[in-house]
DNA sequence: ATGGTCGTTTGACGA
């Protein structure tokens, strides 16, 4: 089974090069974040000649995040679940796919260290760990996926002394993924991959993609079950590439290969 | 040293 997430920074912008995609890499699940789209704007695009089941939860102009899967697609939830404050955004949602327990999250970015955004970033990130506890268990295939705007360690960035004073690589941040993990979960590229310099998000700005400046921020964190299962994981940094007229988003797409059945 | 580009939109703002 194939899952892959990908931050597609607007699908009506990037339509052309998502279909394309799917035709190239036939990905059973695929975890989409910032759509940008509304969820009836979403349900106008045509993924079932695709051969997929879509869940979305937008809200149109930013954020917005999807579930395609063609191996089933059953319990679907938008947000964090029962019990849980739910959220002022669009940014999560879960459903069951080919008998794994599936989230396509789009974590918030925070802004700057001690900007109100920061601590809805931290207070997200904990609100997903409560997410966990209803929506899934450690024992069962679990593939937690999506733009977690948190750098799990210094390999994770191009340049660590950059981003001192700054989001995405601070203790807190760092903090709040871990307890992801001591839930139960694996970052399943760093299982198979132990360099530095393996980036999923690249800026706009200044060529910093040319410049191999970039940041691993798109992660897949999987159950023991998993990792178990868990053939081969790539980032199709290819895809980061392409002309002005047709650009890429700025994420790549991350690609997990799991042996069946998980 | 600074700012650099996209996408939302048509004026800034978010990333």
């Amino acid at each position: 089974m194939r899952v892959v997430t990908w931050n597609v920074n607007s699908l009506k912008a990037r339509l052309s090069r998502v279909e394309r995609w799917i035709e190239a890499f036939e990905p059973d699940v695929l975890c989409l974040q910032e759509t940008k789209l509304a969820d009836d704007a979403f349900a106008e695009l045509d993924f079932g000649s695709f051969g997929y089941e879509c869940i979305h939860n937008g809200e149109g102009r930013w954020n917005g995040v999807a579930l395609l899967s063609r191996v089933g697609l059953d319990d679907p939830v938008r947000g964090f679940g029962e019990g849980i404050e739910p959220d002022s955004e669009a940014r999560l949602v879960w459903a069951t796919c080919g008998g794994v327990r599936v989230a396509s999250c789009y974590v918030p970015n925070g802004r700057a260290l001690g900007h109100d955004h920061y601590r809805y970033k931290l207070d997200w990130l904990q609100r997903l760990r409560a997410s966990l506890d209803v929506q899934a268990h450690p024992d069962m295939p679990v593939l937690v996926c999506g733009d977690f705007n948190v750098a799990p360690d210094d390999r994770d960035v191009h340049d660590p002394a950059q981003f001192v004073g700054t989001t995405h690589t601070s203790d807190a941040e760092r903090q709040r993924l871990l307890s992801l993990l001591d839930w139960g979960l694996v970052d399943v590229f760093r299982e198979h991959h132990h360099d530095g310099g393996l980036f999923s998000w690249w800026d706009y700005r200044g060529g910093d993609f040319h410049k191999r400046k970039g940041m691993r921020i798109d992660l897949a964190l999987g159950s023991r079950r998993v990792v178990e299962a868990t053939d081969f994981v790539l980032i199709d940094r290819n895809e980061r590439k392409g002309p002005k007229d047709d650009p890429p988003s700025d994420h790549a797409p991350v690609l997990v290969d799991l042996k069946d059945p998980c």
